[in-house]
DNA sequence: CTTTACATGTAAGCGGTTACATGATTCT
DNA sequence: AGAATCATGTAACCGCTTACATGTAAAG
């Protein structure tokens, strides 16, 4: 289980409430772990009882009171700990794979034109991260450090939608095709 | 949550024990939806009650008594319901993304290590959906029906494999690139 | 006047992981 | 003799999803 140190890999970068958390999830840390703000919420009270957040109350007005959390020394010791760990990767869980491999059953056009809303939703991700990639890494030969590591991990996003995008394109070109010859017979 | 459809296109293609299921979900299946085998018994006893799914009990000797499921009329439905059915993009969960982005706390050599392993072990991966492809569809263009979708799916392994591999290797050039810059300072 | 942003939580339920349990046969 | 394959299950736990709940302030 990673939400714990993505929280603190997080926390790492800057400090800040729960709310501000599930936005940052919501944005960067978003393309490679997703968390809703429940989820958020009840990790970072786990985390605070394991002493590797510490937690800020801060009054404000107009605006409801928030908690500020602060990653710890522990914290800070757990995450070099969980990094240095090895792990196994991910296991796959693919819906649109499923529905494809189920496709026979049903209306292949029907099935072709969600292949095409998914290669859609996926380009735009691929041009949110192509955005981010020009405007905040313009040089990628110059970086280091913590800036590089980030720069890595967009570009992961960026391989991993295009891979995506290139796999509906190819899926929708053959359900075509193969519709089309079902049709001459 | 799609276990009990990629079940239901598995027992489409061939009825089978929940055993049997197991292993092609360790093989095939698995390739975009990994299942164990307690999940796999538990979800055949909910898909007997909802009548997905018929089971015929087989005495063997010498070896255990299995139980063979079979695909219904109603699974049948559920799965062309299913498959039909809008649904959105799985989220990211990955583990390494997060260790690269912690990774300026620790010893960036032990994640490049971490890096390697990863790369080769998709590395491997990627050789044996080669693999399949070369030998059960050496004729792409000639496919139709259900193994031209086996075949798209098989694809998409492949272009996955393939993109975190490379992934892989650019996070590895990068990360010893920097390290032997700091040594230089 | 409605929506969005800010801000935090409880509760129920479900699915997935891991450990444990059993027992015969076949392969090394 | 020990490991792997075949074959099915129970139990405990944990994490994740979804629904529900509350309330202010700013922006459209």
């Amino acid at each position: 289980m990673a939400l714990e140190h993505a929280i603190l890999v997080s926390l790492d970068e800057r400090s800040g409430s729960g709310y501000e958390l599930a936005r940052r999830f919501d944005r960067s840390i978003g393309f490679f772990w997703a968390a809703t703000h429940q989820q958020i919420y009840r990790t970072l009270k786990r985390m605070v009882e394991l002493g590797w957040v510490s937690v800020d109350e801060v009054a404000q007005d107009g605006r409801p009171d928030k908690k500020v959390y602060d990653i710890t020394p522990a914290g800070h010791e757990e995450l070099r700990r969980w990094v240095a760990e090895p792990s196994e990767p991910e296991t796959f869980r693919h819906d649109l794979s499923v529905k494809v491999r189920g496709a026979s059953l049903g209306d292949a056009a029907v099935l072709a034109d969600e292949v095409a809303r998914h290669r859609d939703l996926h380009g735009e991700r691929l041009d949110a991260y192509r955005a981010v990639e020009k405007k905040d890494f313009p040089d990628p030969s110059a970086l280091s450090g913590r800036q590089l590591h980030q720069y890595l991990v967009l570009r992961g996003g960026v391989r991993a939608e295009q891979a995506l995008v290139e796999w509906c394109d190819e899926v929708l070109a053959a359900l075509r095709q193969d519709d089309s010859r079902e049709d001459r017979r």
